[in-house]
DNA sequence: TATATTTACTTTGCATACAAAATAAATGTA
DNA sequence: TACATTTATTTTGTATGCAAAGTAAATATA
């Protein structure tokens, strides 16, 4: 590619990854609305649905969200009665943050938004989000370990 | 896949998009720093180097950036002297946004910044990145074609 | 044990992203 | 031509994303 082409929109990498990260959490959000939240408070759900009980720190790593917007993130959760913040006893300076009964009982509701959303997804075979995924994965490492 | 894993975050195509484009627009933050502009503002160069001269409406649709956020943005390019923006005189509605003479030389500086981000990609082969690249476009016809 | 350093988290300030409402100009229609 | 509708852009209010500074508690070191 010469100079001139690498500086085309269109081959900017990242304008795609910010075109369709962008697009799936419009995605995201009418499927969400039954709920009340927005897709970052989701991965937070999404996250502890598997775990139970995570620190914050923990919630950073497995969400990838900014800790500065992780503390308002999980202030929203805990207001709207999805979690609860309760301070360790062992170090005051670790959090931990567990799901309330109607945050566990919302992973009945969430079962369907996977689904929903792959019905957007007409486009793509199995095989090829499969190749997405991989290639995204190695692209992340990249940019990670750097 | 089963209920369960459909809804393990590890198994969240949208989490990958959000993690890498955050991951990205912080590997170019370094890059635009000289220039003094964000990844969006970027954006809106790409654009402008390419025709020279765009309406707004014709911006969002090249740059995919929210109408909203991108009248901020114009602006603080405006600031900056990297362009101008003027009413039509045929369409009192319609604005041009045209470069500066800051704006087009600064294309010089930008050459270099593609370069500067391809080499955090080292994992991937050049052949993967084009896989990966038509991967993303099928999924983005897919999420706003529906 | 007093001090320095590290760790976990919060706060602050700035820049979007986005839906929805508002504004103003152009266009369509009766 | 008066009125309704559409179009282009801006404004508003809420929710992040992020770097950097701040705070408090735990740990390391002299």
């Amino acid at each position: 590619m010469t100079d001139d082409d690498l500086l085309k929109l269109d081959n900017q990498l990242c304008h795609r990854f910010y075109s369709v990260s962008n697009a799936l959490t419009r995605a995201y959000r009418p499927l969400l609305q039954k709920m009340d939240i927005t897709y970052p408070q989701y991965l937070v759900l999404l996250a502890l649905w598997e775990h139970k009980q995570l620190t914050i720190s923990a919630l950073v790593d497995k969400c990838r969200i900014d800790a500065g917007a992780l503390t308002l993130i999980l202030k929203k959760l805990e207001q709207k009665g999805y979690l609860a913040i309760t301070p360790s006893t062992l170090d005051k300076r670790v959090k931990q943050v567990v799901l309330t009964g109607k945050g566990s009982a919302a992973r009945n509701d969430a079962a369907e938004i996977p689904k929903a959303l792959l019905c957007h997804i007409k486009n793509l075979s199995m095989d090829e989000l499969q190749m997405l995924t991989g290639l995204i994965d190695k692209l992340y490492c990249d940019l990670t370990h750097s």
